[in-house]
DNA sequence: CATGAATGAGGCTTCATTCAT
DNA sequence: TATGAATGAAGCCTCATTCAT
């Protein structure tokens, strides 16, 4: 009986961390992490200022576990698209499709990642730098891959992986910041093809 | 009758101003602007807290301002590299040349630029989108000119740019993050050729 | 679920926030406003200094509000030694002895009205000039009263209002400073008289 | 030879001096104690913020020396007034006229006296006291001059005293403040009649 | 578990005073 | 003597975190 209390407690406990989680990315979606106060993330979670730390440590844990959890939400996100195509070329484009797709449905996602979390502080550079790197990772796999079976000339592919998520980045982040593409879809099918081009295909 | 060569004087003074600038700057490139107290920054100059509000009127004023010479700098250093040739391609060579170049030459210029001042505030953030619009705006017109002679398939102008200065933007960050790629001026070559095939070129 | 009786709660606070008032006010009876740091008065109070800031916004609302209530509490204390008489003279003696009355009893107040707060600003001088003369024109209105009744001969009855406060005033103040006169009240019969001969009374 | 030199010295010293005060009145008259800079006053001087300390040893002293300045000046002024009449009644006024006189002509000095240094701190607050009480005193002398003579049937000459010198300030102050009464000459007349009539003339 | 009042360290900024020229 | 840049103590205020209820 004790065992299965302690498991519906545990669901509970959870359940609020969740909410304050989805409060406070609410409020740093729209605020710097500095500019946010544990005061404004409690009351958007209509809790007290208190019973935040009955819940995280302090603040550079939320956001640390926020960043975890968008991190692995996304990479769970483009590992699905990836797994549902072949090709290394089809693999690289399910990667981005599955990246802007999940930041059109989850702007305040993007905003955070792209545009709040970043020159936070020195220790959180490090766990972007980690996030982006993974992507960079799987991209790189996919071009190694691809020059494997000589479809990819491609002279360093660790750059040209580089390059091919920076891009996106960029135009991710106007769009984020300015509206800029207005059609981050169609301006989807432009980046893809550059990005080909500059891979050597076609 | 002191400080009668008013000149000179202005001249210490401006001196002073520069020499509080790079103090500034070399904090900021290793601690985010949150973190950075003006105490801090009047320790690296040498100076009295007090000091710094003879020459600042406070800690807003003086990131704006580092910010804007940075700016102004790498502008500079761009269009007069972009001068020395005609060719739009070879336009966007230089551009992006110029900037590595400076960046290779002034770290801690790209790393406050690129590290650490986004995420500030959204003030903060408007200026950089300047900043990085202005350099989108130029690669964008190469792009535009290209596309009247016919040599730039191009769809999208303005995606296109920002996926040409995005690539460049993504490998010098980590490189400033984590020193891969360790020869950032390889990389460049790397980067040059994919962009150009991203572009149609060749 | 503490704090569940919200109006024993809320009385609480406003009880609190009367300490604060109370030490302030002690405080500032014994130093000028601006020579009161927030820090002393929450040392008073026994309180950190940035509790004081859950109560009060700044220095300045808190002196507001201190001068405010006393404002309050002078006015009703006056007037409510107004209605006990009727005829016009009888006013202006009640008036008097309700500022002399309260006066001795808070002499903390009497204080930081007539000694203390002067001279901290302009804004703040508007404010006590504010009070003054609503103390004034009570006395016109009395003086008016009087010579629609050809009781008072009176010449300008503004400036003998302000003459019969201002004779009041420097004495309460010779009194608060020098404790000159001794008696405040056996003094109090002897302003009258004076007074009400000016008045023409006798 | 030197001697005389050093007279010039001292004379151009204190004539520098005398620059300073003037512009510090004027700066005083305008802004309370707390509010106003060396550094303005320096600038109304025309001299460098330094520069003031090779004629004052700080900003008390400044203060000090005008207010003492300023309390000779009337002081001067009111006993040169009275010498001219022999008459205690006529002496009241004499001083009384006196003050006024000066004050209209040098609107600074009486906003200084009356309305920007009282609150300062508790040592000057000490000394508007004793400027205060040195004309009470004249007041109260002539007070009991008459007394003794039988023409004021005078309770207690202090406290009439003080009721005296407080009527005019009261009018005084709020004609600085507010510009009521707009005639200060008129206004005294109606003044000085409340006052005679107050000690029992007529 | 929840609450929100309380804490106090720490940042920014001002300004009287000093000092090198 | 004159200058004005430099100093640094001190004050105000914020906010992450703690604690009594």
């Amino acid at each position: 009986m004790a065992y299965r209390q302690t498991n519906k407690v545990k669901e509970k406990l959870e359940r609020k961390k969740g909410d304050i989680i989805r409060a406070a990315r609410e409020v740093f979606a729209e605020n710097s992490y500095q500019e946010t106060s544990i005061k404004s993330i409690a009351q958007k979670a209509k809790i007290a200022t208190g019973t935040f730390y009955l819940y995280f440590s302090n603040k550079e844990a939320l956001i640390n576990m926020i960043v975890d959890e968008m991190f692995q939400e996304l990479l769970k996100c483009i590992k699905s698209e990836r797994e549902k195509v072949t090709d290394s070329f089809e693999k690289l484009q399910a990667s981005m499709e599955a990246c802007i797709r999940l930041f059109i449905k989850e702007k305040s996602m993007a905003k955070i990642l792209l545009i709040q979390v970043p020159g936070v502080n020195n220790a959180f550079n490090a766990k972007l730098t980690e996030i982006e790197n993974e992507l960079i990772k799987l991209t790189k796999e996919d071009l190694d891959e691809l020059k494997e079976e000589g479809r990819f000339p491609g002279e360093d592919s660790l750059v040209s992986a580089m390059a091919f998520v920076g891009s996106f980045r960029q135009v991710i982040t106007s769009w984020l910041r300015e509206g800029q593409p207005e059609d981050l879809e169609k301006a989807f099918d432009t980046l893809m093809k550059y990005n080909l081009r500059g891979l050597g295909k076609l």
